[in-house]
DNA sequence: CCGTCAAATGTAAAGGTTTACATTTCTCCC
DNA sequence: GGGAGAAATGTAAACCTTTACATTTGACGG
């Protein structure tokens, strides 16, 4: 590999005036700039990126670190999309990470990419605790949480409105006539499965109906827990006749699980889903769900701005955006009065 | 952020001693061992991981390169899965990187991993064009390509028998009766969608059937592309009886256009899809469609596995390694013959 | 022709590690 | 006690940039 001092023996100057002609070409004379650039293609060069980041300061490395999840969760995979187009736009690069949900993994990515020395991180918080958050902003390292939020506001803060997103779900079956409505919901570590829970309870409050314990579910470790929670529900004395769902995953595992027990959707069981999906993906499934679109895209491009906005003003106090969700009805509801 | 050199000078010892203590501490004696322990433990040191990158020598660095050309589709984000456990397991850290199937932004990606300095690179070639890989290869930055193929073997590669594949899934097509079976492939600019249409015609070949190009459609830039191409094939006078599609996204889009079309799986047309899908996404499909499954996960542990065997032993020529996939039967095809 | 000032370039330190090599300390045996 | 050899530690260079500061060059006005 080709180094700055190869370049610069090679065009006769100091390494001083090549590093110029790559960062502020302006200050280098038009005669020197093109045959240090001759030197350059000649070598194929480009500089280290790693030497790079050593030498420069805080906010001027061009990286990002960015942890998911859950990769496997098109939620996420829409969410890092949006990040990703904003971060390309500015021109940074981003270090991915994947933490499929656990705290422990979660922490040890955090480190990492404080000993990477990024420039700022984005995540959805798997817990609230903010200890991690602390020892980068200890590193001087700003944070944008995304999706979920920490306990205390500590760091700016990007969320869609679950409380709402939740309530007018419920609303939407209690208009077509359920009492009866079950929620099958995601881990309650995770801020946003709590707001969607409390969501749900509020507008049966509003519409004067009794809480029952044994129509709220909640997952522990994701995946295939779906289909136990659905199951557990639907073998109730008195089943519910609609069902929430608290994220993607669980509305296809209640989809699925709904199939194998030859639960008809909507005739038999009304579902409202969380989360939106791909147009194909919605359309390739029976019934195409009603779900709580969120702006998923939006989400994740928000906190980058948010993230560069920070990066060019560290003092700003932290700001939390909430964005709106909105209903997009399909056919998993039917029409409970007129079926 | 504390340094090497804090923690040696609280310590009271060299800087040397400290490197020591955390890379090879079976070289300081217990008590040394003890003083400098408490001293990171007390500033809360860790070592930059960047500052290590610049010194140690290339295949210590401890961290890969993955570059995926589509984060949303979810075969991607498996074998992402099988990578990440196996790199986890021996302690590499996995840069992470989406490209949208652009060849432009893969190139730049390759680009910057060439300059963050990684121990080696696994990425499904958007193209076979080998130009990005020999500037790896210049920077004695080990490949390995995984799920698809270089025009040219020069890296380590692990892909599945698409041909095989393919044509297992048409012999069953042609096997319940079918004699006009459409493909809805991918982009032929990636090996494994062109393996899987010469896999379709082989079949029809064994069979005396003639090859129709009519029959034949094959997407360029993916998403959405399904519906196109599931409307033409559709509206074809004499419309195919059968269609195989040529992976998991057109799978999806071809089941989302029959459904608008109101055509009926499998009564009006039998499907068999390409790359399994997550059981709860199957089984929330209508119908769970029968589907060529690929070993996804073990994809991403034996690249992986072939990536670190190789920077051990950088000399030893390439490898091939070709996965056996698996007709796993749902039901989208019905049965032809006797319906 | 000299002096001033701006433009262009060079020098060298800094950033945080690792490690070859040099030096010191310890152990143990005669 | 002296000496050999091993064990422990220290010194300093190297990895590749960027950049503050110093120096050189050139232009131009008086």
């Amino acid at each position: 590999m080709a180094t700055l001092i190869d370049v610069s023996s090679k065009a006769g100057v100091s390494t001083a005036t090549v590093s110029r002609t790559i960062n502020k070409p302006s200050a280098v004379a038009p005669i020197t700039r093109h045959k240090v650039q001759a030197a350059i293609d000649e070598l194929g060069y480009r500089p280290s990126r790693v030497a790079r980041r050593l030498r420069v300061e805080h906010g001027k490395k061009y990286i990002l670190g960015v942890i998911i999840p859950d990769i496997q969760n098109p939620f996420f995979s829409e969410l890092v999309r949006g990040i990703e187009d904003v971060a390309q736009a500015n021109g940074y690069a981003l270090i991915l990470a994947n933490v499929d949900e656990d705290p422990v993994r979660q922490a040890q990515c955090l480190e990492t990419l404080r000993t990477e020395s990024v420039d700022g991180v984005i995540f959805p918080p798997v817990t609230g605790d903010n200890a991690s958050v602390k020892m980068l902003s200890d590193a001087r390292i700003p944070v944008v949480c995304v999706d979920r939020r920490m306990d205390t506001l500590e760091c700016d803060t990007v969320v869609a409105d679950n409380i709402a997103g939740a309530r007018n779900a419920v609303s939407h079956l209690i208009q077509l006539g359920h009492r009866r409505i079950g929620y099958v919901g995601g881990m309650p570590i995770v801020s946003s499965s709590r707001e969607r829970r409390i969501g749900y309870e509020a507008a049966l409050r509003e519409h004067g109906i009794p809480i029952e314990a044994d129509l709220i579910r909640e997952g522990t470790r994701s995946k295939e827990q779906g289909r136990a929670l659905t199951h557990a529900l639907m073998n109730l004395d008195n089943p519910p006749t609609a069902l929430l769902a608290g994220n993607n995953l669980m509305t296809l595992g209640v989809m699925a699980t709904l199939r194998e027990l030859q639960i008809k959707i909507p005739e038999q069981v009304a579902l409202v889903g969380y989360d939106d999906l791909p147009w194909d993906l919605a359309l390739a499934l029976n019934p195409p769900p009603t779900t709580v679109r969120q702006p998923t895209y939006n989400l994740g491009c928000q906190s980058i701005k948010l993230l560069l906005s920070r990066i060019e003003e560290p003092q700003r106090p932290p700001l939390l955006v909430v964005l709106q969700p909105e209903l997009k009805i399909r056919a998993s509801c039917g029409n409970y009065l007129t079926p």
